[in-house]
DNA sequence: ACGAGAACCTGTTTGC
DNA sequence: TGCAAACAGGTTCTCG
């Protein structure tokens, strides 16, 4: 489920209903996640007030009262979910962490696979916390442009899908967006990171915002509930140009009259998807 | 130091 | 239909 344009609808659901409330109570079912729950997460959290939720790349931040924050990430299977006070909740499986608030909401942290990962700290310390301290910029933020990102890639030896991969590259991108803004740049995925300079780092910077930007409308608008919800998939999965459509036709191709142009192959040991014809 | 691949864990889809 | 293999949106560790 989760890259940068998931975790954010996430955050502007939690962020229409969390501010103001407080944590009632918190139980912890199950502490070995990714890594263990830090100590004392329930006697910090409880009695909190919800200040306000941020996201820093795909890790959620619920900020409280006394200067805490909620470090959250879904990893590849993880959801939060709110459900109505009274409308007769019972713990699901895999809901690992449930925040009852003060109004009888229940928010639960549910993760089949369990790569997801919660931890709590001061505010003051959030940009030397080890998950955050060497995270790239943020895509959608002033910093990222064609010039920073070609810096970022010069030298690399790598491919461009996997250095796109890379955290400290830039935030948030994951599997799915790196494969759809590197068809919208034009650029292989199996290219040389360090050969993405210039022209072709300011298209590729260009095409991760605008893929980004496009796929949180899409997400904002049509799962308004999101977090309430099962946690499918939005709706932009119905607009990926490339991604899973191996043996289909990209839009350039099909609006051209060509054939089938659309290859997968495994990367780092991860499926990607590309057009053979209008990527170099 | 860097990059590729394995490992972590469970659920769902695909193929015989 | 049943069972096994392949695959899944992420990150981190190990090995060469």
């Amino acid at each position: 489920m989760p890259e940068l344009p998931e975790v954010e609808t996430v955050v502007r659901g939690l962020a229409r209903r969390l501010p103001g409330r407080r944590f009632a109570r918190v139980d912890l079912h199950r502490a070995d996640l990714r890594a263990p729950l830090p100590p004392g997460l329930k006697a910090k959290l409880e009695g909190r007030f919800i200040e306000r939720i941020d996201r820093r790349g795909k890790y959620i931040l619920i900020h409280c009262d006394d200067g805490g924050v909620i470090l959250a990430h879904l990893g590849m299977s993880g959801r939060m979910v709110l459900h109505d006070p009274g409308d007769g909740w019972r713990r699901a499986k895999h809901d690992h962490v449930v925040f009852t608030l003060d109004d009888g909401t229940i928010l639960s942290f549910n993760d089949a696979r369990r790569f997801g990962t919660l931890d709590h700290i001061d505010a003051a310390a959030l940009d030397d916390h080890k998950l955050l301290r060497h995270m790239g910029p943020e895509p959608l933020g002033n910093s990222f442009n064609g010039p920073n990102l070609a810096r970022a890639l010069a030298g690399k030896k790598t491919s461009i899908k996997a250095a796109l991969l890379d955290q400290r590259i830039v935030a948030g991108l994951g599997n799915i967006y790196v494969c759809e803004s590197l068809y919208w740049a034009g650029l292989s995925p199996r290219r040389l990171a360090g050969t993405v300079q210039g022209a072709r780092a300011e298209a590729l910077a260009r095409a991760i915002r605008e893929t980004l930007r496009r796929a949180i409308a899409a997400g904002g608008s049509s799962l308004r509930d999101y977090v309430q919800t099962s946690g499918e998939l939005g709706y932009f999965q119905h607009q990926w140009a490339v991604y899973g459509k191996q043996g289909g036709t990209c839009p350039r191709c099909a609006e051209a009259g060509k054939s089938a142009c659309i290859k997968r192959i495994v990367q780092s040991a991860r499926s990607t998807f590309y057009c053979a014809r209008c990527q170099r």
